[in-house]
DNA sequence: CGTAGACTTGACGCATGTCAAAGTGCGTGG
DNA sequence: CCACGCACTTTGACATGCGTCAAGTCTACG
């Protein structure tokens, strides 16, 4: 339950010779309301989940890297948008082989019960930011978090490796807004403030050095991510 | 997976003769932190979840009755803490023994399964509420959702029938405030906005009454509650 | 260079938070 | 049975954080 190196993950087999897109960014791999055929697992770039309300207002509920899994859902039709952030590349599934795959492998179920569980998780905690923090304390969580998927998705522990510090943004100020709950003029401002502070400096638009990680933390609440949020098991 | 009749649930089977116990309002069944070892299941009252932060801050997750299942999680310690907000009685389940039963029938797990989605789908519906929704609308869906919940535990199909229409909220104002992101001030002065548009009235503290169901809806933006949150199988 | 899109900054307004006081219901003990 | 006290809720006056609207700046790309 606590293993970030380089285990192989048993589940993700249904991917195996699984056909595969490319994706360029901002393209849509699925919309909400379209029937929920397929799960994809991504296998390089980052994916944005989001959810608009009737009167436009858009919920971005996460962003994804390599070896998460997307497109999960027990519903008929997708309740929620997919597209690409950065040009992607997409491994696919249908829902049918997926559960063909869980039916006969319990170990493989197991694996997938995990990493719904981990899903949840993260959905608790965006939860707590959006209901308990401030704007600037969002933003130190979201810096952390996306510095924490970076280390993992570079194989290196959390902590302490300066190469970590720059933290790399991808997606727009308005697609992070919408993360966290905030208007883009907000997001903009609660930088300026982390600067101010000196906690962070930033060097071009899409990156952003870490230059105080401890009172960051400290800022955020939040001393360690739980669980690694890459599906292995072992 | 649209049911909410009398079907009898296969996966909650494992609670067949299962101890079970009492609790008092306000008692708590499980802090957080604790060593994970048990699950439970609600036979009556309501249960609510929440999660508190190093310096005090509360959010309350979600608002449980009967037939739910709660203590679910895949980390070795509760990472929230969940307490009676009316006297409830629940079933507790080893997580060994769930675990078994899991591994040994495969349509329990794919109830199991289906339930983790639920979960997840009501876990992102507050994330959408938090980020994007003003404090008037968060009340409305709040109304509605408890009162399908109402529906569902008298067996009642969610609309028209008009003893639905008075909605119990046994928990206090700052439990709904916690849950709504909010301070209990403007959970007041929420209803009272409700109350003056004539969307519903008030007659004891723990009651309302819902008067224009279809303008609440139009409020909240919702017009359907997708998913049944009770775990039926078939 | 020049234009377009994304981001930042500033001035101002409003929704929600804060703090304090008054109202309401309820249980306890006289 | 009434009176008191306590906890919860409501209401009011005021503060503030974030949203809105509108310039302004930066950068990429033609």
């Amino acid at each position: 339950m606590s293993e970030t190196g380089s285990s192989h993950n048993v589940f993700l087999e249904v991917f195996d010779g699984a056909p595969s897109q490319q994706l360029d960014a901002g393209e849509v791999l699925l919309n909400a309301g379209a029937p929920a055929d397929h799960v994809y697992n991504i296998e390089s770039g980052m994916l944005m989940v989001s959810r608009t309300g009737g009167d436009g207002r858009r919920q971005v509920l996460s962003f994804l890297v390599r070896d998460n899994f997307v497109g999960l859902t027990a519903t008929d039709h997708y309740f929620f948008t997919i597209e690409a952030v950065t040009p992607s590349r997409v491994a696919s599934c249908s829902r049918r082989v997926l559960a063909e795959r869980l039916a006969s492998d319990p170990e493989a179920e197991r694996t997938f019960i995990n990493m719904l569980f981990r899903v949840l998780e993260d959905a608790y905690d965006l939860v707590y930011s959006l209901g308990q923090r401030t704007a600037v304390e969002r933003l130190a969580v979201f810096l952390l978090y996306m510095r924490h998927w970076q280390a993992i998705s570079a194989g290196l522990s959390d902590d302490a490796d300066p190469a970590l510090n720059i933290v790399s943004l991808p997606m727009s100020r308005e697609d992070i807004a919408d993360f966290l709950g905030l208007k883009k003029e907000t997001v903009s401002r609660s930088f300026r403030q982390l600067e101010e502070r000196r906690l962070i400096s930033r060097q071009e638009r899409n990156n952003v050095q870490v230059d105080a990680l401890e009172a960051l933390r400290e800022l955020a609440g939040i001393w360690d991510f739980a669980s690694p949020r890459r599906l292995t098991v072992r």
